[in-house]
DNA sequence: AATTTTCTTGACTATTTGGTCAGGTTTATC
DNA sequence: GATAAACCTGACCAAATAGTCAAGAAAATT
């Protein structure tokens, strides 16, 4: 029973905490979405915090992936291709856990901070210095590599995280596939223009 | 009293809104923030709601600026950097409003959805045939300007509603005006050169 | 089969919070 | 200076909500 009702728990409070932040959540409402007793919710989580922090921990290991094509020696077109492309299929398969680490960055990093702090700025410390390194041997343009990042990060989270304002714009309820497609293809054309890898 | 408080009242509940959300924000801090009685903020603005919506009014009005110069016979490039200073600006002067507005179109865009769907879609309409024209006439490169307006916004708006984990990552606890100046090159030199504008 | 451990839940509680209201005070109008 | 209008607030209330608990059901262990 754990583990199923621990994963159940887990899908039910992302989608409940995408949809209305944390303080906008009811455990109630979670435990309903599950198909859980309140009470017994707080048999496996014993706080709403602790069950929020067990969501974030879960989305913290996917928002990092992808960065490993980003080594000194390999194509830094083909690398940063493949990683927007990564970026850009997480905000289309995970929107909901997008949401919920925009909502938490978004109001201060209460809870996430250290790892941010950490983790996060030990992978773009490393990864800079290969892109620096790129850019001293002419392969780059000189762009701020921190600054291409933070960039490339809004840029393909936009699409899960203000995706009511991408519907309300493009006058679709919601991207299809080809939309999310051509999108994609559209933020890749930008980025490698942008650090100068095509044309 | 009406405009002193109503304008106290404002500034407060845009500050306890951006920090808390809708959800989290409560009136009684906001009244405390303002100086006022709970039982007075209810007197200018009956519900919680109905102070929120103004709150989004004033900023949608912030929101919507800048965009004037990019018409058919502008200089593309010129045009383009002066809305994207102009964001930086607004993230930089407005930090507040901008997680505001952050916080409102991640959880649905439930009361901006309206205006998203008409005065912003129109905008972005006109401003998409403008782009298109400079791309046939082949003074911009062929970007889908819808596409190339998400990444701007999403860009710009990142320095604020994000914050937290620039932050983190950069390790200042908050960019000094050199930094920002630095990030706003930078993001401009980005776009620029992604659009086709310069080299 | 007995016993222990793990799991489940209805009922309950303390606290927080949005909103009301009666009655008072200040300010404008005549 | 009287009257009306606008403004202010302490006290109050109903609803919502996170978390507890005792008592039982199910599963594992011996």
């Amino acid at each position: 029973m754990r583990l199923r009702n621990q994963a159940a728990l887990l899908r039910a409070a992302e989608h409940v905490f995408a949809r209305a932040g944390f303080a906008g959540a009811t455990v109630a409402d979670i435990a309903t979405e599950a198909g859980i007793a309140k009470a017994n919710l707080h048999y496996y989580y014993r706080t709403k915090r602790d069950l929020y922090r067990a969501v974030l921990t879960n989305i913290l290991a996917l928002w990092l992936t992808e960065t490993d094509g980003i080594v000194a020696d390999a194509d830094p077109r083909a690398a940063l291709e493949h990683y927007i492309r990564a970026k850009m299929r997480f905000s289309r398969e995970y929107p909901e856990a997008s949401r919920v680490f925009a909502n938490e960055v978004l109001h201060g990093a209460t809870e996430i901070g250290g790892f941010l702090a950490t983790d996060l700025r030990a992978l773009v410390a490393a990864k800079t210095r290969v892109m620096q390194d790129w850019i001293k041997h002419g392969k780059m343009a000189a762009i701020d590599p921190q600054h291409l990042f933070f960039a490339i990060w809004a840029t393909t989270q936009t699409y899960a995280d203000f995706a009511a304002q991408i519907a309300a714009v493009t006058g679709s309820d919601v991207l299809s596939e080809r939309d999310y497609g051509h999108a994609t293809d559209a933020v890749v054309a930008m980025f490698l223009r942008a650090a100068g890898l095509v044309q």
